[in-house]
DNA sequence: TAGTCGTGGTC
DNA sequence: TGACCAAGACT
């Protein structure tokens, strides 16, 4: 890694060409088969590219998100049909539930303002709710083709090590200047495969640990010498550790209570209640979870009389249709398991 | 603008 | 095991 460089920054605009072909040339050998790629239906890029902000491709592929999605809400038409409580329990698992929520907004924005017709201007696109810079790009680049840049956390990796940019890619200013940079290196045909490519090569080649330089299609564009310090980010903001305590509280007939979360964000959600300060009642289960930067430990009291509080009450059967966040899904599911053990 | 929003994988 | 990270957007 420490042999010279043939090209440095300044010389890449010069090579510009040759840079977005060799992308473009290790896609088409390298490109993964991806459900979303299979298809330009505009609605179905965007469905793909919500589910993917800020997740993994392998948490989307696992347990068929995309796929079960579309069966599901086929179109435009039907998603904005639903009721929040079905777009929300199919997004169940995925987190960030305003995604889902928003993805439906958009769906009924399309249907009333577009009379159903998706969009295909970029500002249009980027007007619906939940669509941002990256996303907007995304689907017209990968719906339309058209020659529109994007930067997602990939990109802005590659681009920080191409050029060898020190300054922080999260912060506006960084964020400005790996935009610019991917405006400048975007081609006018072909972007379809070329912004594919270049998340792909910053997902499997260009990686956060150990980039895998010997075999990047564009290292001899790269100005880095040090890629594995690169990119640089603000520090985050430290861990704060909490306890949530609630409660497990069974009536006669099985029936478990359940509250529905309020609030703009997780509305909607199912959970276990909220616990009395103090709380009472034997503790059955404790758990720990992280939401951004809590590390939460969920402490379950079981509580015998808890008629008077309000909430609804499920059987264990009727559970499994409702919407719940991931901990308190595996709350109900070690309690219940605990419980078929005691009565066998 | 810094904080918020979920989850699962990696080392 | 705890810290970091991911096909970001919003307030």
């Amino acid at each position: 890694m420490t042999e010279s460089k043939p090209a440095q920054t300044r010389t890449l605009p010069k090579a510009k060409r040759a840079f977005q072909n060799a992308i473009i040339a290790w896609f088409s050998e390298h490109a993964e088969d991806y459900p979303w790629r299979r298809t330009h239906d505009p609605y179905a890029v965007l469905v793909s590219e919500l589910m993917l902000q800020q997740t993994q491709v392998a948490t989307v592929l696992g347990r068929r998100y995309f796929e079960r999605w579309l069966e599901q809400f086929p179109n435009v038409n039907t998603l904005a049909d639903a009721s929040e409580d079905e777009v929300l329990k199919a997004w169940e698992g995925l987190g960030y539930y305003r995604r889902a929520r928003n993805l439906q907004k958009a769906a009924r924005v399309v249907v009333e303002q577009f009379d159903g017709r998706f969009p295909e201007k970029l500002a249009d696109i980027l007007a619906l709710p939940g669509v941002g810079r990256y996303t907007a790009g995304a689907v017209v680049s990968f719906a339309f083709d058209q020659s529109v840049a994007i930067v997602d956390a990939n990109v802005a990796r590659v681009l920080a090590r191409l050029f060898d940019y020190e300054g922080a890619v999260d912060l506006p200013a960084g964020q400005q200047q790996v935009w610019a940079w991917a405006e400048e290196l975007v081609p006018g045909d072909g972007v379809r495969v070329y912004n594919s490519g270049l998340m792909e090569l910053g997902q499997k080649i260009c990686t956060v640990r150990q980039p895998n330089c010997r075999e990047c299609p564009v290292f001899a564009f790269c100005a880095t010498r040090v890629p594995e310090q690169l990119p640089v980010k603000k520090p985050r903001t430290s861990t704060v550790f909490v306890d949530e305590h609630v409660v497990f509280s069974r009536d006669e007939d099985g029936g478990i209570l359940l509250e529905q979360e309020t609030g703009k964000r997780r509305e909607g959600l199912w959970k276990l209640p909220e616990a009395s300060d103090p709380p009472t009642g034997k503790i059955v289960l404790k758990m720990q979870y992280s939401i951004t930067h809590y590390r939460v430990t969920l402490i379950v009291h079981e509580v015998c009389d808890a008629k008077s509080r309000s909430g609804r009450r499920f059987s264990a059967a009727a559970l499994e249709a409702i919407a719940m966040s991931s901990p308190y899904r595996k709350a109900l599911v070690a309690l219940l398991a605990n419980d078929d053990f005691a009565l066998n």
